[in-house]
RNA sequence: GCGGAGGUAGCAGAGCUAGGUCAAAUGCGACAGACUCAAGAUCUGUUUCCGAAGGGAUACGCCGGUUCAAAUCCGGCCCUCCGCACCA
């Protein structure tokens, strides 16, 4: 559809402030939310599809009658836009690429300068990328309330902000301590999931290393080991040839590990000093001894160490280790130590996955690293320690691993050492480190109460898929302690430490509760410069009036119609995100309300969806096959994307945007408009049967839909509503109709049904066709199911031609028996035709006539007898019919109807359908050949 | 390893909770026909194999079981994906 079309209706929506709901306890409520989105850039048609999906449930409850809440605003909290604003001030050129191009999908070359120079103020990109996303959703039709928009930087939201840490400290929920975290030097500070480069898809999390100490006379050298129980099959140790080592001092002794090691080091112990540099003479110049069994071995240099991984000193265990194994000259590999056995799999070793995976040197990387991976995970889960290995021998590599590290560090012959799981750099460039910060604020999250609390809630809760839930409660289990607060970025101060701010996924755990009434706290704190706890208190929790005694009558207003609001709407009835929230945001947001609230107030469901893909593979930048929502409204259309979201998978699968399925969906949506374009309501045509048949298949189609609606079965419903009944009136047609004939009695229902998932074309049909309201706030009604059963009644002289008069009158006014009969009659045409072409097909006659002969009552009667096993009561003759009756009894169906007078009705249309003259006719028993039978006329072609 | 999801026709993807109406929705692709000068679009049909009569055979990862009847229920096995704890 054009642009402007749909402009047009996005404006008159505005207008008319029909998604702008207020407060009605006569009416029952929906409330959905959509995580709100962090706003350092554009979106593109991954972040779309939630919001979408979204959309069109809040458009289909309002059809269904509800008072809808579908609400957004703007995460401003945390670091990645403060970084990407300082890098722009430091002239980084890929980050000015970035905010380059994404400037120019809304705006001329020309002011390009312009705005990349506001950016160097953090705020204006966040203000700057709110309003984009406001014009994209605007662009694709979102029936959101954007009179409730605010931003977690606003001053209201951050009172509220303080308010519910506040409460969580006086539940003894705020803890301080040290506490490892990831983190930014560069930045210097610690660094969330958020901050990381695809850290959302490409999860980095800290391990936890033994740092194994040799000890040497002059020094000693620390090796991380994520395999501490391998020291029983250590040959040597591995340096680095070109690598730059240091020796530094910490707890008395003295330590070698690379320069880029030391500066992660003195991140997770503080007391760390740098002594000097050393060269690698000086460290293969002496022996060391490994702890425990007390030999001594050698340094040796070797390519493949990684001075930023671990210490870069690293221990050899040719026997369990692929890289050291590999290492070695062939003629080295002889007699090399082993600890571990494998009485499952004895192939399983170092030899064995080198030649299985043809390793030839140290640089066959991918390979080296598969290799790796198979070993460590067969030799944790099923390897024991041998004789080799004194005190544990014969303990699992499970078992003995988490021993040996303990008693290592017990005896001082090991460190823990920190790590990354993967290398990481936060979105503005900086590397991301592992650092122990001392006084930490946390929230704690491992109370048994609040544990208790948050299952209850989660097994309260509806979920789409199902299956989350079970992921939600071992979320919650998993949860213990979680940093809170920053040094720095945008967001909240923590109330009682205001050098800290409030982490950005802890600051927006509760606040869909601000959206229920925002307007009044934006009232009270004009009013007020601030929003007293006292306040809030009674807004969103105890309702005590007597909390609002010293306010004046002004502030007390609002915090009444304030809290009027919040417990209407509140709380939220569906939230819908994509899984990747599901251990991060959507566990702190059961957590917190299961500790901030009570029911009814309570979170009533979750539904959860997977990914968009595009073209195949991860959305990404280096793909190239970003396609942001701009391009979207621009280059196809709002409801071709929204029907694409709704129709092309279901809600927990992947999406995947491509060219291919986007010419489907656009040749369906195009026919839909085609069939608009040739409607003419004021035609007049007696219906007929098959007319009946077509509102009677589409009363069906409605009820699928809003079954498959009710259950959040998008795709299926609009499968139902979309691609059936498009089919359904070809087949009407082909069968004669005159789809105008039934159009004026399913207009109504249908548009309303399709406008959840495509507004636009829908709006503009419905003035065109229907009225001048608007089908966006019209609800479903039964129109064509009266229009059923009132054609059905005043077309009983025709009908009765085809089925039985006392049939007739005794379904008249039940559309659910009217709907199956004529359900049937027509399955009953269309299993005749079927036949026919069958028949046609297997005998390749191309027949001039086509008899079709159906029983007469003596047949019937007789198949009655035969189906009940009362073959006393046939006469004779008709008893010659049991062996075929043997043969065909699992195709004889009775009918209500009158086969004879349906076929003979239809015989003109079967005809032209196989361009032959169709005789119908009543058969009795016959001697020689064969039957007809109910529900299986005999078919005889000429 | 634990937990979760899943393996369906050329592809994508329903069905499985309540076993029969399932050779199995819907869409794509392919093939044939109609329309057209032609192509595209559209429409009609076909798309596991066999069949000169509407039928039959084999089929929903593999193997077994329950049942008159299994894509659907039960047991075992194989494989894939996702998440995760002292998993790399």
């Amino acid at each position: 559809m054009e642009k402007e079309t749909e402009e047009k209706w996005q404006e008159k929506w505005a207008e008319s402030k029909i998604f702008e709901p207020s407060t009605d306890p006569d009416k029952e409520k929906f409330f959905i939310t959509v995580p709100w989105p962090y706003v350092n850039g554009s979106l593109h048609v991954g972040h779309g599809r939630t919001y979408t999906l979204a959309d069109i449930i809040a458009r289909y409850k309002r059809s269904e009658g509800y008072n809808v809440l579908f609400p957004m605003a703007f995460h401003q909290s945390g670091t990645p836009i403060l970084a990407f604003s300082q890098r722009l001030r430091m002239g980084d050129p890929s980050t000015i690429k970035l905010y380059r191009d994404y400037i120019l999908q809304y705006e001329s070359e020309e002011k390009v300068e312009e705005r990349l120079k506001s950016f160097e103020e953090p705020k204006n990109i966040a203000d700057y990328f709110s309003k984009a996303v406001i014009s994209d959703f605007r662009s694709l039709g979102y029936s959101i309330d954007w009179t409730r928009i605010f931003t977690s930087a606003d001053q209201e939201y951050q009172e509220f902000v303080r308010w519910q840490f506040e409460k969580l400290n006086s539940l003894g929920l705020i803890k301080k301590g040290s506490y490892p975290v990831l983190y930014s030097k560069v930045d210097d500070n610690a660094v969330g999931e958020d901050d990381i480069k695809d850290g959302d898809t490409d999860k980095v999390s800290i391990e936890e290393f033994t740092g194994v100490i040799f000890k040497g006379n002059a020094f000693s050298l620390i090796a991380a080991s994520l395999r501490p129980e391998t020291i029983f099959g250590i040959t040597n140790i591995w340096i680095g040839k070109e690598l730059d080592y240091v020796v530094c001092r910490f707890s008395g002794n003295s330590y070698v590990v690379t320069k880029e090691s030391f500066q992660k080091l003195k991140l997770q112990i503080h007391d760390a000093e740098l002594i000097r540099e050393v060269p690698n003479s000086e460290i293969l110049a002496q022996e060391y001894e490994v702890p425990e069994t007390g030999k001594k071995v050698r340094a040796l240099e070797t390519t493949f160490v990684d001075p930023d991984n671990g210490t870069g000193v690293v221990y050899s265990v040719p026997g369990h280790s692929i890289w050291d194994y590999v290492a070695l000259d062939p003629e080295e590999r002889e007699n090399i130590p082993r600890i571990i056995e494998m009485p499952k799999n004895q192939n399983m070793n170092v030899e064995g996955l080198v030649k299985k995976l043809q390793i030839q040197s140290v640089n066959d990387r991918e390979k080296l690293l598969e290799a790796t991976q198979i070993l460590y995970k067969d030799e944790f889960y099923n390897g024991f320690m041998n004789n080799e290995c004194g005190q544990f021998a014969g303990m699992s590599v499970n078992e003995a691993r988490e021993k040996i590290k303990e008693t290592l560090l017990s005896e001082g012959k090991a460190i823990k050492f920190l790590e990354t799981s993967r290398k990481a750099e936060t979105r503005s460039g900086s590397k991301v480190v592992v650092a122990v910060l001392q006084d930490q604020w946390f929230i704690d999250y491992s109370p048994d109460w609040l544990k208790k609390k948050a299952h209850d809630l989660v097994n309260s809760m509806y979920y789409y898929p199902e299956y989350y839930r079970a992921a939600m409660n071992d979320a919650v289990d998993w949860l213990r302690e979680r940093p809170c607060a920053r040094r720095r970025g945008l967001g909240t101060r923590l109330p009682f430490d205001d050098r800290w701010i409030i982490e950005s996924l802890s600051d927006s755990t509760i606040y869909p509760a601000v959206y229920t009434c925002i307007q009044e706290l934006k009232n009270i704190y004009a009013e007020l410069g601030k929003i007293p706890d006292d306040v809030t208190e009674y807004i969103f929790s105890s309702g005590d009036e007597k909390l609002l005694a010293s306010y004046s009558e002004a502030v007390a207003e609002n915090c009444n119609n304030a809290r009027k609001h919040f417990t209407y709407w509140y709380g939220v009835d569906i939230r819908l995100t994509a899984y990747p929230h599901l251990s991060n945001h959507l566990s702190f947001y059961v957590m917190n309300h299961a500790a901030l609230f009570k029911e009814p107030f309570l979170p009533k469901g979750l539904i959860i969806s997977g990914l968009v893909v595009s073209n195949g593979a991860k959305i990404s930048k280096s793909k190239g096959n970003v396609i942001s929502l701009m391009t979207i409204s621009n280059h196809y259309s709002a409801d071709i994307y929204r029907l694409y979201v709704a129709i092309q998978a279901d809600i927990q699968s992947t999406l995947d945007w491509n060219e291919n399925d986007l010419r489907t969906i656009i040749k369906k949506y195009d026919s839909l408009r085609e069939l608009f374009a040739r409607i003419d309501l004021n035609k007049n045509v007696n219906p007929s049967y098959i007319d009946l048949w077509f509102l009677a298949r589409f009363n069906r189609r409605m009820e699928d839909f809003r079954k498959n609606m009710g259950g959040f079965n998008i795709r299926a419903a609009y499968v139902s509503i979309f691609y059936e009944v498009l089919n359904d009136i070809r087949r009407l047609e082909a069968r004669g109709g005159d789809m105008n004939t039934s159009m004026k009695y399913i207009i109504r229902e249908w548009l309303v049904a399709l406008s959840a998932a495509i507004p636009h074309v829908c709006e503009e049909l419905w003035h065109e066709h229907v009225e001048d309201s608007f089908v966006s706030s019209a609800t479903l009604t039964s129109t064509a199911r009266n229009a059923l059963n009132e054609l059905f009644s005043s077309m009983k002289g025709e009908l009765e031609k085809i089925f039985p008069a006392e049939l007739i009158s005794s379904i008249e006014g039940n559309h659910e028996k009217i709907t199956d009969l004529l359900l049937s009659s027509e399955e009953y045409i269309s299993g005749i035709e079927n036949d026919i072409r069958e028949i046609i097909r297997a005998t390749g006659i191309s027949p001039k006539g086509i008899d079709v002969a159906v029983p007469d009552d003596s047949i019937i009667q007789a198949s009655r007898h035969l189906i009940n096993n009362e073959r006393d009561s046939l006469m004779p003759e008709q008893k010659r019919m049991i062996p075929e009756f043997m043969k065909v009894r699992k195709n004889i169906s009775f009918h209500e109807f009158d086969e004879y007078s349906l076929l003979s009705n239809n015989s003109e249309y079967l005809g032209k359908v196989f361009s032959a003259t169709v005789k119908v006719k009543k058969t009795g028993p016959v001697m020689k050949g064969k039957n007809p039978w109910p529900g299986r006329p005999l078919i005889r072609l000429e």
